[in-house]
DNA sequence: GTCTATATTTTGATAGAC
DNA sequence: GTCTATCAAAATATAGAC
C-alpha cells in the first residue's frame, strides 16, 4: 500500500479513538498528516469510505485471529477458552481500532453498515455455536445462548475502552482474568444456586 | 419543569441515542419539538449544556437507584447481587439514557466532564468496596479489584447496547441472567481450575 | 500525488420583534 | 416563550494547476 495511504488510516484511527468519528474532520486528519485536506481524497473517496475502509479491515482481523486460535483444539472447553482469548486479546492488542469498529457503526452508509452487521453475526454465530456445544456435551449449565454470546463478547469487548496499554497490566494478565471470569460464569450456569435443583448445589465451602 | 424544556430533552434523548451526539443537530432536535431552532436556546444555553444536562441526572438517579437496593442488606454476597441487579436493571429500565451516558462523554466540556467522572469515580468505588469486603470475608477469590469492577460494570452497562425492550426476555429476565453470570465468576474467582488450589477445585460434577 | 482555490451546505449561536 | 432573520465558522467535497 502506498505509504501516504497508509499514514492517513493511521493518523484516522488515532483521532478516531481519540475524539471519534463525527468530532474529527478531514482537516483534522490532512493536518495530522502534514497534507492538505483536499489530497486525502485522491487516496479515499470519502470520510465514510475512510472509516468503512479501517472498520473491514478489522473486522476481517478479528476474524482470521479467531480462525487460527480455534485451529489448536478439538475439545469445546479448550475451543471456548481459546475462543475468548482470541477476542481479549485482540481487543487489548489493536484497542483503537476495535474500539472504533464497535462505537462507530452509525458513521457507515446503509451498504456499508450491512457489510458489515453480516460479518459480525458470523463472528457471534461461532461463539454461539460453542456455547451451543458445551450445552448439549453438559459442559455448560443450559442457558438462554445468545444473551451469554452477547454477555461474553461485549464484557471483553469492553475491554477496549478502559484499557490502559501503559497501564499495570499487560494483555496477557488481563486476558487470563476475563477468560476465567467468563468460563466460570459459564460453566456455573446461570441459576441462582439457592434456588437449583440440588446436584446443582454443591458449592465448595469456603 | 416546564413542558417544552421536558419535550426538549425527551427528542434530544431520542436522537443522541439513535445518531449519537455529534451527528445530532440542534435543528433535528427542533424539528423533533416542532418548534423553530432558536427556540432551543431559551431552555438550554447550548448543545453541550443540554447533553450535560441528560448525562448528570441520569447519574444522579443511577447512583439514587444503587443506594436504594444496597439498604436492603447488610451481607455482602447479597449486597453485590442487589449492587448487580440495580445496576444492570437500571441500564436495561433507562436504555437510551444510559447508553448516552456511556458513550458521549468526549462531547462534554472539560468542566463538565469531570463532574461526571467525578460521580462515575464514585459510583465504581462502591462496587469495588463490596469487592474487596468479600474477598477480605473469603466469600470470593482473590484478585484483581479494579479489573473485576470495571468487568462486572462494563458487562452490565453494554446490556443497554443490545438489549430491545420488545424483545423476547423481560428487564428481569436479563437482569437474572448477569446476576448470576457476575456473581459466579466472582465466587468462582479467576484462577484456571486446573491451577488452583485445591479447595477451589471441587466443582460440582455435571 | 499534492497543491490552491472554491463551491455548497450546514452548523451552533445571537439579536430583536412580538 | 417563541418567532424570523442572520452571523460567522466550519464542514465535506470538487476543479483544475503543477
Amino acid at each position: 500500500m502506498a505509504a501516504m495511504k497508509e499514514t492517513i488510516t493511521q493518523v484516522a484511527i488515532d483521532l478516531f479513538f481519540q475524539k471519534g468519528y463525527f468530532a474529527t474532520s478531514i482537516s483534522d486528519i490532512a493536518r495530522g498528516c502534514g497534507i492538505q485536506k483536499a489530497s486525502i481524497y485522491y487516496h479515499f473517496a470519502s470520510k465514510e469510505a475512510l472509516l468503512f475502509t479501517i472498520m473491514y479491515s478489522t473486522m476481517q482481523d478479528l476474524l482470521t485471529c479467531l480462525d487460527r486460535y480455534l485451529a489448536r483444539s478439538t475439545e469445546v472447553a479448550e475451543r471456548m477458552r481459546a475462543a475468548v482469548r482470541s477476542h481479549v486479546s485482540f481487543h487489548l492488542e489493536r484497542q483503537k481500532e476495535t474500539f472504533i469498529a464497535s462505537s462507530e457503526l452509525r458513521g457507515l452508509s446503509p451498504d456499508h453498515l450491512s457489510i458489515l452487521i453480516e460479518k459480525r453475526d458470523a463472528y457471534e454465530r461461532i461463539f454461539q455455536e460453542l456455547i451451543h456445544e458445551g450445552v448439549a456435551q453438559g459442559v455448560y449449565a443450559a442457558g438462554e445462548v445468545k444473551i451469554l454470546s452477547y454477555a461474553i463478547l461485549t464484557l471483553c469487548t469492553a475491554g477496549a475502552f478502559w484499557f490502559r496499554p501503559d497501564g499495570r497490566l499487560s494483555v496477557d494478565a488481563v486476558a487470563t482474568i476475563y477468560e476465567n471470569f467468563v468460563l466460570n460464569g459459564l460453566t456455573a450456569g446461570q441459576t441462582r444456586w439457592s434456588l437449583a435443583p440440588a446436584h446443582l448445589n454443591q458449592r465448595p465451602a469456603l
